[in-house]
DNA sequence: TAGTGTGAAATTTTTCACAGCA
DNA sequence: TGCTGTGAAAAATTTCACACTA
């Protein structure tokens, strides 16, 4: 065991995402509660044995003969994947896709809290999205800074600016102390050379990115329409 | 060679990406303009053997000892992967999030095309994005129907309705003959009864699902900060 | 007895070395 | 001489069979 596969990291967050489902439903009926493997796969739409050997990534949740009690494995799983606190995240670029993304419901929630929003456009400082106001960007480092004294760490930062901006407001985000960037724009961070590392995952200091590119994900579509897929890959999402 | 991988699809359009910018560059200067392995490689922060690899998967672009000539290869990539000409797309859910990808620079452009525009709430038909106005959902069949007999078939299907719609209105996608879906809701789209097929990447009749589901991004972000990736992933971004 | 946990096989993907062409 | 294209080795991932236990 290496360590966690990404491809399996994935499908185990959609296996959480289902649990929380069940759990809801179960909830209003007041049943019992547990799924087996086949059904958590069955809605995952992997194999029986993909989902038993993803869940031993993180440990041993079930009773053999009987499954995994719903809110046991749910409750497990979000803790082995660091969920069961909520990390604090602020957004860098409040265009429209920004603005749309401070407003998604899931941003306010349970595991993650949005504690500002940076822009350079004059004309967007000083309105308010979500009971936020936008701050000019140049204010990034102290107000993480400051959050940290705080003991409110800004853990996670989402990068919305356009194209041209991404890779200078990235090196912002990690020169303010931020650990991991979720990547809307479709340029690749280039981050190794801020205090070594290399790789694309994991650059600068630690600093983990992930890309999150639409436009990407309809050219796989498009390519898919003329030649089909490999059959069941975790696209994604996935992928 | 069974078919392309799904990450080294990933990576090509990374690469296309990328040599895009360099010929925009290059006409600017009105330089030569050929790009190695190495370089490609450097700029997407993966190794040349696999830019080599990867590109291999597609045809044969290069010349040995010179490197690929930029406008050349950024042609044919574009060929291979279905994107020199046009794809129609719907966009069902016109929420924040809808509204947003509406209005995202990028499908007006090139190889997407921006055809129409649904939703059940009845506050929002009628308004008018970017040029066109906000149908009710029922009319999506007859719509796609009608595009079809005008030659300009509705090749794919952006789902942001809120999470409880999601498979219902996946299925009147299908049903009305879209055969691509970008799922940006975080449910697992379950198509295999629709008309006879499994897995999760092809459903219905011959039907793809890509999914994007940046929450998910941010859990993946989450989990990376408790223990360190696997280094160099095409996280997405990747599968 | 039903269904988990897992070692081992099969498969896929990545890495690499190097032959071969401009 | 420099850099591509690719077969073969290495690594990673998925598939599967089955021992085992609630």
């Amino acid at each position: 065991m290496t360590s966690v596969p990404t491809a399996a990291l994935r499908r185990v967050l959609t296996y959480l995402r289902i649990l929380e489902d069940l759990e809801a439903q179960e909830r209003e009926l007041g049943e019992p509660g547990s799924v087996s493997s086949s059904e958590l796969a069955q809605r995952a739409g992997v194999t029986p044995f993909q989902v038993r050997k993803d869940l031993a990534y993180f440990g041993r949740f079930g009773k053999r003969g009987m499954g995994y009690s719903v809110p046991l494995l749910r409750r497990e799983l979000q803790h082995a994947l660091g969920l069961q606190r909520s990390s604090n995240v602020v957004i860098v670029g409040m265009g429209r896709l920004g603005q749309a993304i401070a407003n998604y419901p899931g941003l306010g929630e349970e595991p993650f809290q949005c504690v500002g929003l940076f822009d350079v456009d004059p004309a967007l400082l000083g309105r308010e999205v979500r009971g936020l106001t936008i701050q000019p960007i140049g204010a990034l480092p102290e107000f993480v800074a400051r959050q940290a004294r705080a003991a409110s760490r800004v853990d996670l930062g989402i990068l919305t600016v356009p194209a041209e901006q991404a890779q200078e407001a990235a090196e912002l985000l990690v020169r303010s102390g931020v650990r991991g960037i979720l990547n809307f724009t479709p340029v690749v961070i280039q981050l190794q050379g801020l205090l070594g590392d290399s790789g694309e995952a994991e650059e600068g200091p630690g600093v983990v990115v992930e890309n999150v590119d639409f436009l990407a994900g309809m050219k796989r579509l498009a390519f898919y329409l003329l030649s089909p897929p490999p059959e069941g890959a975790d696209l994604e999402g996935k992928k």
